[in-house]
DNA sequence: CCTGCCATGGGGGGATCCCCTGAGCGGCCC
DNA sequence: GGGCCGCTCAGGGGATCCCCCCATGGCAGG
């Protein structure tokens, strides 16, 4: 942990190469540099860095794909590879597909040096990293996983054990007299669960019913 | 950003706090002290600092529900105080509690002072930052939920323009004749748009519509 | 003991859903 | 020009949904 830090410096700019290596920090060290995804490569494959500095917007993805880089990269190398994107852009759909392309951290390009060297440092330890702008969608699409499981619970138990479970059902798409079959009772028995449930939820068919279920991931 | 950063620590267990206190590095203040959740919030009140570091497992949030600690302490102050959670565990569920209490961070206890007062200035600065083991659950849990966006697309494109408009309108809960209406054409071609996207989903009723949507966000 | 809630079941009926067959019209491509 | 496809519409029919009425038995609370 006290040894420097390798790391690959990706970015079509030059210049801005150059900046990134004077104001990264002495506990960092550049070693290797590429302009495009084939010489990052190959560069990545010579020096072997700890991690991966990228642009997002690099060129070579093939028309006005502008990103098919990180994944061409990623897939070109082994695993162990750790990456952290650096972009000009907030945009979510960026975000999104460069973190499924394998980046452990999304830094916006405004950050200072000391800011660029404290990320590259978390992401070496393993940590995930996500500058001020990004950590508030990351966060609030994280949360929005599991999040409105929780507060369904109120108008949850407002239903019987019995009436929760064709409900669950229902709402999976379940005809009566299947669910009728899976439960061992009448298709009568479940209309006047299925009755009971829409009273009780303040909704008119199962069609609702799906939604509400689907909004609160009860399925 | 030169200057120090105002910490808090909350944590029932004073070794931890001291030993936590003592392995900060000199950029980060220790301005104050808790280990229970009514302590907390006056000692946050008072020192106003610019992180608070809250041990998950506080005692105080009444009975098992071992972990209300965070909500209450974050519903009692002013939303620009910003968190990092602390914790042994490194269970989903703690992690996505924590999250929507509203931390900008978790971290466990098995990292190190220089670790911590790194996550602490990343916070600071209003960066998301996450450890190694739940790096990867919040970056898989996150890339889910775009995730399948994207692939839809493949089999969204199958249907013509007008039978996704109806597709959408009837996962939505739309009746026939309700989407009839808001078209401006007759039930029946209604009926021939749902028999085609049915069939070209391969699915067999507009219950397991509603839920192939649901489960793509289309809605 | 009576009232209320729950789970179970039934009859009936109107609305809706889903599929079948069939058809006309317009555009695109070879 | 002749297929091929998409959009439009129609009739009919069986299955399903959702509501109305109703009844029985168990179980908890006042």
């Amino acid at each position: 942990m006290t040894e420097s830090i390798r790391v690959v410096i990706v970015d079509d700019h030059s210049i801005f190469r150059s900046g990134l290596r004077a104001d990264l920090d002495a506990t960092v060290e550049v070693v290797g540099e590429a302009a495009d995804v084939p010489s990052a490569i190959t560069v990545i494959r010579e020096t072997q860095p700890d991690v991966v500095l990228l642009d997002v917007h690099l060129p070579g993805g093939g028309g006005d794909d502008a990103a098919g880089g990180e994944a061409v990269i990623r897939g070109s190398l082994p695993t162990t590879t750790t990456f952290l994107a650096l972009s000009v852009s907030d945009a979510a759909a960026d975000v999104v597909r460069v973190i499924r392309a394998g980046a452990r951290g999304y830094i916006t390009k405004g950050s200072s040096g000391i800011e660029v060297s404290r990320a590259v440092h978390a992401v070496a330890d393993g940590d995930a990293v996500f500058s001020p702008r990004l950590a508030g969608f990351v966060l609030d699409a994280f949360g929005a996983v599991a999040g409105e499981t929780a507060t369904a619970t109120d108008e949850l138990d407002r239903l019987s054990a019995r009436e929760q479970e064709v409900m669950r059902l229902i709402a999976r798409g379940y005809a009566y007299k299947e669910v009728a079959a899976e439960l061992f009772i009448s298709i009568k028995t479940v209309e006047t669960h299925v009755s009971s449930v829409l009273r009780k939820l303040q909704l008119s068919s199962r069609h609702e019913l799906t939604a509400w279920a689907s909004e609160r991931r009860l399925l």
